[in-house]
DNA sequence: ACCTGAACACCGTTCAAGT
DNA sequence: ACCTGAACACCGTTCAAGT
């Protein structure tokens, strides 16, 4: 079931904090959440288990630091667009791209709540509504509704990607399973569900996400009008 | 660290599906994510662990069944309000309120994407949003924008009510560590998220989520027109 | 200060054996 | 058909002992 991908690395260096979460990213792109242990890891690392607890505490704050350090990394990327509204953009499609990249990132924020990777998007979104004029007593709710949103979608489109890569089918065969599945729903209990099967496997994760987030500025815009 | 609460349940009837779904929800609201083990849940049922597979294929679907006993049981109560409009702001506060009584549901609908829970969602929002009068065009798109909105908030929020459970400190605590958290964040890097510090310790998770349904609301309504 | 690796106290899951 | 419970192959984490 798990098979690794890499020869352990060479000893060269010390063990440290960023090589520890280096390999952790690693081991949990190629085998899954369900890959990462400390024994693989150590074993990555050309170290036994307990060397590990020396750098970090628990597996806990090891998924938290995995986590921010992708998350920082993607935030960084996407800071300035020509207009806010354009950045608001980009900082929310690569977020998607990277929980689309790294599945595992959407269970790890769940318990990463409150914690530095999401307050990481919560700022780097604020700064955007702040600049889109949005009023002070306005703010909390434009921001809270857009981070609540990026982070809603991408934990679910990486559950869907990560349930895919278990069956080790693609993309194009686990919509049009998914969509056989909506068809053959109870039509008195599912009309809308059934209805919309055929959308479903042609429909474009990416280019939807987006036509989400254009409905939640519509709704900032709309309400400052008012 | 998990003390039981009940003591372990008479054996009058034999083992089924449904006791077993519902001696897990209750190991789960009591001890959380981390207490259902097989062992606890057989020791509750007065049998062995072994017993449970011959009802159950794993621990995933025994997670997924329980997850969707508290959704149907939620969607059913808020099915039919005054107005569309009325009934979806029912279904999102059903949703808060459960995933709230219920933090494990968070997670476990992270690992039940695509599954009967997400879909019962998924037909309950879409049946309100066709009776609202959106286009067929976007449909998709609004009960996308609503049902990943619910999701991220409700996961999100139940994260941080389990944090506080752990920790055994109250909302109150829970919010002031955390508003204290941001107002001693570096002012250069995390201006916005500092000056909203006050804004965190007083803020009503309840409204503040409606308010975002309200604004997706808005942006449905703003894009119907155009 | 940092690393080693055996040991502890757990898990989910299986399966021969029972009724 | 349904249940039992010991056994298997793992976990995360600790800690005496090393360098």
């Amino acid at each position: 079931m798990v098979n690794k991908t890499r020869s352990p690395q060479r000893r060269g260096d010390a063990l440290s904090r960023d090589r520890i979460i280096e390999a952790a990213i690693g081991l949990l792109d190629s085998t899954g959440e369900a890959g990462l242990t400390f024994r693989a890891l150590s074993e990555q690392l050309a170290t036994g288990p307990g060397a590990i607890y020396w750098h970090i505490a628990n597996k806990g704050e090891l998924l938290v630091a995995a986590c921010d350090a992708v998350i920082a990394a993607t935030l960084a990327a996407c800071a300035d667009g020509e207009t806010p509204e354009a950045t608001v953009r980009a900082l929310a499609v690569g977020m998607f791209d990277a929980m689309d990249a790294h599945p595992w990132i959407g269970s790890a924020l769940i318990h990463a709540a409150g914690q530095l990777p999401t307050v990481r998007l919560f700022e780097s979104i604020g700064q955007q509504v702040q600049a889109l004029g949005v009023p002070a007593g306005g703010q909390w709710a434009a921001v809270s509704a857009l981070w609540h949103y990026i982070l809603g979608v991408g934990g679910q489109n990486a559950a869907n990607r990560r349930s895919a890569q278990a069956r080790d089918i693609g993309r194009e065969d686990f919509l049009g399973e998914a969509s056989a599945a909506w068809a053959a729903l109870d039509e008195a209990r599912y009309p809308f569900t059934r209805s919309l099967a055929e959308q479903l496997r042609n429909h474009d994760d990416s280019a939807d996400f987006l036509a989400g987030i254009d409905l939640i500025l519509g709704g900032i815009k709309a309400q400052a009008q008012s």
